[in-house]
DNA sequence: CAAATATCAGCCTCACTGAGATAT
DNA sequence: CATATCTCAGTGTGGCTGATATTT
């Protein structure tokens, strides 16, 4: 094998958990690229996504909708504290728990992240159209809802 | 918040860049777990794949056509020679080069590989109908082309 | 006591980088 | 000299485990 092309193995591009991993690559080096300015992760934004949709959380309720294990959102939420954009307080009806809620300052920067990850998607799936792309995120929904 | 489903945050759910990673992660555990018998992993596969189609390779090669990095395909041939699945010879013609040469046991633990790895896939889009499958495949390929 | 929560320390895979040795 | 290959050492993220302290 000496070809320029290098093309992929046929039984490999017939592996749909191959093109998954692969788009999967691809998405994760868009995404992580459009926030890298911001100094947030992926992490962040889905943590501050649910805190913005459902108000203030528990760490392991937050942990479970946004599928991050227990150990990174301890991680993740020191981070944010730090840099204001959510604070953790005791639950006063509740001594296990901490109560982390989203500040005005984290509301903005949510939509900054949100308006990057946007063009980030564009382009992630510029080859296909809307019809197809909604397609797409339907077949994709299946598969987690079969879970 | 302290509901029971801890549903998924809508602007995470509309975002595809997030959707395929959930679904990648959830074919990675299917695919390792068909695998951990075999004690292969998926770069495993992945290499002797490509040698059964192309023939014998040199290791650039090998990493290119499978997107696998150069410093992981030494590894990965590492473990395969010592398990007798591929051989590693240097290339009379061109003194860079290893030549790596899948063997006829390597051939064996390829299709014994590609046939649990086939129940995986099937496990993993048990939500779709053939012809969804079909265009799940056809999308993610525009996608990988696409870059 | 059992279950849930938060925290900490650490593991392993995977994608990737940098640098050196060698050959073209 | 520039380029290509192979190798080694090491980095960082992400997903995960186990253990501990505390509360319910």
């Amino acid at each position: 094998m000496d070809n320029v092309a290098n093309p992929t193995p046929a039984r490999l591009r017939a592996l749909p958990s191959w093109s998954i991993n692969q788009v999967a690559i691809a998405a994760n080096r868009l995404t992580d690229r459009a926030l890298a300015e911001t100094g947030s992760r992926r992490y962040h934004f889905a943590m501050l996504a649910a805190l913005d949709e459902f108000g203030p959380s528990s760490q392991a309720d937050l942990g479970r909708c946004t599928g991050i294990d227990r150990s990174d959102v301890v991680a993740a939420i020191n981070a944010m504290v730090e840099r204001g954009f959510v604070e953790r307080s005791p639950d006063p009806s509740n001594g296990r728990r901490n109560i982390v809620t989203i500040t005005a300052v984290g509301k903005d920067h949510l939509e900054n992240l949100s308006a990057l990850l946007g063009d980030a998607q564009a382009e992630l799936l510029r080859a296909l159209s809307a019809t197809e792309s909604k397609t797409m995120a339907k077949l994709l929904s299946r598969i987690l809802d079969s879970r």
